[in-house]
DNA sequence: CGATTGATTGTTACA
DNA sequence: TGTAACAATCAATCG
């Protein structure tokens, strides 16, 4: 096998070793497209450690939910580890009725997500590799609207009343 | 009533 | 090259 040893370069990137062969694993399609450009290599360089070094510390950001429509830029899809979580929640309500929140679901997929192997992770990272792909176009095309012109960009001058 | 936090990893864009 | 913020989610919680 020796697969892992691709694991360790980065997933995304050999997300199109094992695929033909099984087509279908569980139910989750196994479509590959071509790799991006580089992608999160970068990120692999400190992550290692924690989430990056020096990281400050946020007292209160996240949003609480976009006014309308995304202000201008196309929101980020979901990564692999999220698709994951998706499947996993289901199957950890289950085998844990008595947690409700995903604070702990994402405890444990967290930890059981280092545990899987890389076939394992791969069928996840194949579906977000495809939403990044639109991802990516989606924000050439903003980039494009930026540059073309930044004007009036109408967040809530819709026509809402009329 | 409602905005917010809390927890996970991944990914991306920008300086 | 690094970093900072955000993606889903949903119950509990504070004001």
């Amino acid at each position: 096998m020796a697969k892992a040893k691709n694991l360790q370069k980065s997933p995304s990137a050999s997300a199109h070793d094992s695929s033909e062969a099984s087509s279908e694993v569980t139910g989750l399609r196994v479509k590959r497209r071509k790799e991006m450009k580089s992608a999160a290599k970068a990120s692999r360089f400190n992550t290692d450690n924690k989430r990056t070094k020096t990281i400050k510390k946020p007292k209160s950001k996240q949003k609480k939910k976009n006014d309308r429509f995304d202000v201008n830029k196309p929101k980020k899809p979901p990564t692999a580890f999220f698709y994951f979580l998706d499947d996993f929640r289901k199957e950890f309500q289950e085998q844990n009725p008595d947690v409700k929140t995903m604070r702990d679901v994402g405890k444990a997929c967290g930890e059981k997500w280092k545990t899987m192997t890389y076939e394992e992770k791969v069928q996840y990272y194949d579906i977000a590799t495809e939403k990044r792909a639109e991802f990516d176009k989606a924000m050439t095309e903003y980039k494009k609207r930026t540059e073309s012109g930044i004007h009036q960009e109408s967040e809530e001058d819709w026509e809402i009343d009329g």
